[in-house]
DNA sequence: ACATCTATATGATAATTACATATATATAAC
DNA sequence: GTTATATATATGTAATTATCATATAGATGT
């Protein structure tokens, strides 16, 4: 129903590219938990983020490689080249102390998100357990405006 | 930690200013949720937006009012002046049935995401589970990088 | 008459996101 | 050996979104 409008494009739906849109912003905390485990490297992250959550939509490498330069100029992380291994030298991340509290801040933030979101869920159930309406209540029959 | 800081700003973390930061995608959602409930208006539909979980960061008017002008130029909702009341004309929204349908739509895209949350947090948890490391495992002491 | 509350609206700027493309090394294929 | 492909990082620009400030105007209270 969607597919050409606007709103379409803008929200990705019926041909949802991930799990829940494009989710940009959730970029950042996933690089900073894949960090917090070992460091790594753009492209290996990149490879992560498919894995994760963003199989369909391949995350933007531009989004990616700034967002980590952007997290070293805010000491998050440090990065050192390794020109080690195969292949052409790769910037190698490393969370910081800070990295580390701002991944457990997003963690945070992020409890609080889903607590919202299920809140908006029930209250959607609530209204549209059974069938998706599509129209109001017209004021005739059906005896007072419950559904079947 | 991050208050003064560019992250800071950018994710209002500590003086956090609602459940999960503004949340200002989750604006859309909440409008046609509200306005699937009854017709109304945009001063009424921003008080009910500060019910639902945006209480201390008050939606921002311009964003309100023109989203739901843009989901008029969709097809999505219908407005009329509405002079009867106090106060002064209010415009007054109706959800179309392009609006419900863009509603259902959301509610899944939002059980989605709120999936991908709780895969996230899972790992999480999984890996800080009582304590928020803020560092790697040094390679010396505490014989093979347990924490207590 | 003046301030305040309700109500809608727009202009300007700032920030973010998406898309395209550039660069360069290494490896595999022909 | 040179062409194609995979790995790896990076930047420029356009488009979209978000924020901030401000404008307009009717109604209500003092």
């Amino acid at each position: 129903m969607f597919e050409g409008s606007k709103l379409a494009k803008k929200y990705k739906f019926k041909k949802c590219e991930c799990p829940s849109g494009k989710m940009t912003r959730f970029v950042e905390p996933c690089l900073l938990f894949f960090l917090s485990q070992k460091p790594s490297y753009g492209y290996e992250l990149m490879d992560q983020l498919n894995q994760f959550g963003f199989q369909k939509a391949k995350p933007d490498p531009a989004m990616v490689y700034r967002m980590l330069r952007s997290l070293e100029k805010e000491e998050c992380v440090i990065s050192k080249w390794d020109t080690k291994g195969t292949g052409p030298a790769k910037r190698n991340y490393e969370l910081t102390s800070k990295g580390f509290s701002l991944l457990h801040a997003w963690a945070e933030g992020i409890a609080m998100r889903k607590q919202v979101l299920e809140k908006f869920l029930k209250q959607y159930k609530q209204c549209f357990k059974n069938n998706k309406k599509t129209s109001f209540s017209s004021k005739l029959g059906n005896g007072g405006g419950r559904w079947r």
